[in-house]
DNA sequence: CGCCGTCTCGCATATTTATACGCTGGAGTG
DNA sequence: CACTCCAGCGTATAAATATGCGAGACGGCG
């Protein structure tokens, strides 16, 4: 059996199933007839991009999709935000310098509606929101986020 | 040294430089002042969703940013495609069954500018261009994708 | 105060992953 | 054909990661 058709199975059988070590894998390509050694998997997962996460293997590609447990995204932002403010209809957050893009792409990720947009320089975003009032309730709902 | 600042800590660390051990993580902790030990550090990566990839430790939620290399997207393309078929301003990809939403988000990522859009059934992919000739070569490069 | 219950963490170790090395088979070349 | 290269892989093992267990710290609560 060729590398690449192993490589197909081998993506087939992540997406489809979790699997949580080489040696699993290993053992279900058996199953399905195709025979290698750990050693093997470890380059094959590299070479397809796969990384262990603590879901099993998944394509580094899909994480965001597949994966976004808010519970990670709040454990980040609570983790770099700094500074919350809010002026206008507008939400300044500071983060640890160069942490900015990272936060900002979770609190997109967050999905509330009252979040327009984002824009994210080095240590600072600013969150554009409609009107003064939704300003202060993205801010109030951040600041609890930081301190639960 | 709280948890909480320690963790800060090892975000900021993973992102400004390249960490590829958990001893190595440690060490570099040690020389900012905070020590702990490698088991410590594989229960914090767990809970910052931090995972091992070739490059280092990244933030699972950053993985498409920072590290869309072509090399993966292509490889993954090339491995699920079945077949690829133009019709009118339309370019139909056919994938394993269930591989259509992976391979759909990285035909986005590729930046091809003649691509609008993509659509992704279970094993289907709809991929909008401007017009019959974007089709075609579309379709046309997709092909070659697949086997070089 | 004394007695839990809960967190957090280190230690030791089990488990998992990466790699150095060497073999093999097929492609390319003269 | 004879020869050289090199991708691909297994074996053995080194390196890295995860975890069972218990200790200490801290906060209720009677």
């Amino acid at each position: 059996m060729s590398k690449s058709r192993r490589q197909k199975e081998i993506l087939s059988l992540v997406q489809s199933d979790q699997i949580s070590s080489q040696l699993e894998l290993s053992r279900r390509l058996r199953a399905r007839g195709t025979n290698v050694t750990q050693a093997t998997l470890s380059r094959d997962l590299r070479e397809l991009n796969l990384v262990k996460t603590a879901q099993g293997y998944k394509l580094a590609e899909l994480l965001n999709r597949s994966n976004g447990s808010h519970h990670h995204l709040r454990q980040v932002l609570s983790q770099l935000m700094t500074e919350v403010a809010a002026a206008s209809n507008l939400v300044v957050v500071k983060t640890f310098p160069g942490n900015a893009p990272s936060v900002a792409l979770s609190l997109d990720n967050l999905g509330w509606k009252d979040i327009v947009g984002t824009v994210a320089g080095d240590d600072t975003i600013l969150v554009v929101t409609r009107d003064i009032t939704q300003a202060r309730a993205v801010k109030k709902r951040l600041m609890e986020l930081r301190s639960p």
